[in-house]
DNA sequence: CTGTTAGCGCCTTCAT
DNA sequence: ATGAAGGCGCTAACAG
């Protein structure tokens, strides 16, 4: 193939070497059963040519492409940035190359997705929240090897997960204990995983509480929908507001200000996430901290794991800390 | 290959079918001289099975791979998060897949990886600030088709980048005209195509200005430099502060708060990029807005062109527009 | 219109 | 220790 694509292959310096290609093969991948004085000799040929062997060719033969997929439903989300980042940090230093796939929030295309890319990798690393639990149970088998994350433990699949359930049952407590007794949930978009804990959350507080009253209003899970969702959290009379997360809460506490409306004297408002910037508003936002690029790490590890036969946990869950800040404070006097 | 790697392959259905390989080769790829029945049969039997070809097989023996990489300094930075969001959607659109390399801000790894993502792709993205301009000129090449983001024109390689250089003056403009004198320019990191820009707007401004002072000042690229700027600022006795960009004007705004420095009415911050986060600090921040998004979008169509041989304009320039909001004001009386 | 035959570039038995 | 040959899964001439 000498000139005929412009680049040097395994034939070029097998001839420039007078060697077979089998030889320059051994010799490129550390074959140690190759003569020190031709290794060397076809090292140099090989340097000397800028020669690197062809990862697809490889990939066809050896079945392995070193390239894992990420399918994500936003880039657009600090948080799946975040995980996004450690994973392909993580990935990097293992010499794995990452693939991404933005699904652009459409759940319909998830399965298509997730299935086109794991073809091209090695695995997937799928980050799904609103897949209905049957399709990704359903998936997953197709997907081997694969590791999903924010997903209750599934079968044949390690995940890794954020317990989005204490870490807002805790939120509750904080504004429970600064005397809020009727809240607001922002309850983001139906249908996902992490929505559910919250939920979940919020119904065992109302079981503890018979005094706490928490409305649960519809909203989007980013800056608008929180600004939009003003008047109808106004409404409700509610003293303190959950966020379905950071976003949201900031769209909110912007309306909220340009209201008039003091935080946290007249309300308060708490996030969820802990984004790189929610300790720049002001007030700074209460939230509970999910640590993103601790997820996109140990997701990487549960893939590389897999990809090396060792075997991991089946299911890791990190807590989010709560982290206090401005944006909450003592139910206003009435 | 039947069960042999558990994947149906071509040769399964041709089996299956009764046809030759080619014949399903045919099929699968719209080739329309076939029968049109013998098509239908091979295309049930291929649905049947759940046949698709081999991507790695596919690229390889066509020498395209359908996949692009995009080579990016920071993950974390939410400016190159709308390139890269931007690109991925319109690559995505056109059935393109997309490959990313985080480089760290390590300049002395772009060169490798850039080089090593190009051989798995039909082209790479490439966006690398701070990439010496004679190595830049040296790697192109060896790339090709390759489009650079955020630089100047180059020599066989589409170029789209903001106009720095504009949008910094109409930002020194604006606090000339708000009665500033004293500016303090929290420089970011040296070594960047659009700092020497903006470098190149100030001394301009100063030539234009004889009574503008303009006092740069080293800092780092994220929150925390901003942060630690505070004192170096106080200390110069502007009025007004140039931020590197809305991440360093956003740390020094709360740094600054702290201090009890009031935001316009006592320093006014001007930051650059217009992040999402921009309009939510408090003052909300004025800024320029770098047309992120829309950097990716053409970045992609550059590349689209070249992939399909089409040619596109050798360089493209957006500019920034300014966005004033309440983080500048007046100069303050003294 | 369909089947047969070469590769794409590389790795890996199998001989020697 | 080295070379020759086969094949990874697919597409593209080349025949019929």
């Amino acid at each position: 193939m000498a000139g005929s694509t412009g680049r040097v292959g395994i034939t070029d310096v097998a001839r420039a070497a007078g060697v077979s290609l089998s030889t320059v093969s051994r010799v490129m991948n550390g074959n140690t059963s190759v003569d020190a004085a031709l290794a060397d000799r076809v090292r140099g040929v090989a340097a000397e040519l800028g020669y690197s062997a062809n990862p697809l060719a490889r990939s066809l033969v050896l079945g392995r492409t070193q390239t894992i997929a990420v399918v994500i439903p936003d880039l657009a989300n600090p948080t799946f940035q975040s995980i996004l980042r450690g994973l392909s940090r993580a990935a990097s230093d293992e010499g794995f190359h990452v693939l991404i796939a933005d699904t652009n929030e459409q759940v319909e295309t998830e399965h298509a997705l997730s299935t086109a890319t794991r073809r091209r990798t090695d695995g997937v690393i799928l980050c799904a929240p609103r897949m209905p639990a049957e399709d990704l149970a359903a998936l997953l088998p197709t997907l081997q090897p694969v590791v999903v994350i924010n997903r209750p433990p599934q079968d044949g699949a390690p995940t890794i997960a954020a317990d989005y359930r204490v870490a807002m049952a805790e939120l509750v407590e904080h504004l429970y204990g600064l005397g809020h007794r009727t809240l607001a949930f922002l309850a983001g978009v139906g249908g996902s995983a992490s929505g559910a804990a919250r939920r979940g959350a919020l119904a065992d507080a109302r079981e503890i509480h018979s005094d706490l009253t928490i409305i649960e209003l519809a909203s989007g899970v980013d800056f608008d929908s929180g600004a939009r969702a003003v008047d109808a959290v106004v409404e409700t009379g509610a003293t303190a507001v959950l966020a379905f997360n950071d976003l949201v809460a900031m769209g909110l506490l912007s309306a909220v200000t340009e209201r008039g409306i003091r935080v946290p004297e007249d309300l308060s408002i708490a996030g969820f996430d802990d984004i790189p910037f929610a300790r720049y508003t002001s007030p700074p936002l209460t939230t509970a901290a999910v640590p993103a690029l601790e997820l996109g790490r140990r997701a990487w590890a549960a893939m590389s794991a897999r990809l090396a036969g060792t075997d991991s946990p089946p299911s890791t869950v990190l807590i989010p800390q709560m982290v206090l800040r401005g944006s909450t404070g003592p139910v206003p006097p009435r």
